[in-house]
DNA sequence: AATCGTTCCTGATAGC
DNA sequence: TGCTATCAGGAACGAT
């Protein structure tokens, strides 16, 4: 599922292939999904011929910046990942296939709900298996006064980020079991159940340590951990156990150094212990009984 | 104000 | 074999 490393290997991606370019059509099945203007034929006027000046992430949003001071925000929530590849209509605009041809392999790539079509001939597609990512074309100064935007913490790969602030974000609840904390998009924006499993297991704390009982050691082990392992998260291209893929297609190699995530009953590489899965405020949580503490 | 449960959705999997 | 029930999961929303 996309977090901060998936999100920002999609930015990148597209980055390298669509500045520039101008959207000249869209199509979609999910119009539910399009939540401004909710109207889609508004959406389309809105969106058609508008130029893509820069593209950016805020924690796990990604942002598009359109000319006419437009910004285009997809969020791809679980199972959403955008794709690019040469479009194939026939000369009446009708599709050949949806999905380009070298993305048709992968079963996690078919599930194509949404398409903005470029003057190049290629297309950014929505693949999203459960349909629960969510499209806004909004002003730019109405961008910030936006709910999914407006209470978002912090992102953690800011360079301005120090562990001064991130303890004093952690420290605006008094109480509560830290991996919820780090899951929180308002105390810190980007971190999801992936990356709060590995980074609680590579500081060996607990998942369901409560942030009243951590001390200022512990805490700069996590923000020191989540700092090294984030972008080396982004180098690997991110995580694809399940539905993850970059812009081409490709699965991410997170895979390599995952060491808890859905790897119950597995031991642990640390100490042999097998490795549990628990609930941590309604969500699942993986982690060693023996080294997290 | 803060927290909890529900909702959105569908492929994969378990159980019968 | 084929059906049904359960689960996964980010974040807004409604209820408490």
């Amino acid at each position: 599922m996309p977090e901060l490393p998936e999100v920002e290997t999609i930015v990148r991606g597209l980055k390298n292939k669509v500045l520039n370019l101008k959207i000249i059509d869209v199509w979609t099945d999910i119009y539910k999904n399009i939540k401004r203007p909710k109207n889609f034929s508004e959406f389309l006027s809105l969106i058609t011929n508008k130029k893509i000046e820069n593209i950016t992430r805020l924690g796990k949003n990604i942002i598009f910046h359109l000319s006419d001071n437009y910004f285009l925000l997809i969020h791809q929530k679980l199972t959403g990942h955008l794709l690019y590849g040469q479009w194939e209509k026939d000369k009446d605009g009708h599709f050949i296939s949806k999905i380009p041809g070298p993305l048709r392999d992968d079963p996690q790539n078919r599930f194509l709900h949404f398409i903005l079509f470029l003057d190049n001939g290629f297309q950014i597609g929505l693949s999203d298996l459960r349909k629960f990512a969510k499209i806004l074309l909004v002003k730019k100064d109405e961008f910030n006064t936006l709910k999914e935007i407006k209470e978002l913490g912090p992102d953690p790969l800011d360079k301005n980020f120090t562990f001064e602030k991130f303890k004093n974000q952690i420290r605006k609840k008094e109480k509560g079991e830290i991996k919820k904390i780090l899951m929180d998009q308002n105390i810190i924006s980007g971190i999801g159940n992936i990356y709060s499993d590995e980074i609680l297991w590579r500081a060996k704390i607990h998942p369901k340590r409560d942030i009243s009982k951590l001390s200022e050691e512990e805490l700069k082990k996590i923000y020191q951990i989540m700092r090294k392992l984030l972008p080396l998260a982004i180098k690997l291209k991110g995580e694809s156990i399940s539905d993850f893929r970059d812009i081409s297609g490709q699965k991410g190699n997170f895979d390599k150094i995952r060491m808890v995530y859905r790897r119950e009953g597995q031991r642990c590489s640390r100490c042999g212990t097998v490795i549990q899965k628990i609930k941590v405020g309604g969500r699942t949580a993986h982690f060693c009984p023996n080294c997290q503490k």
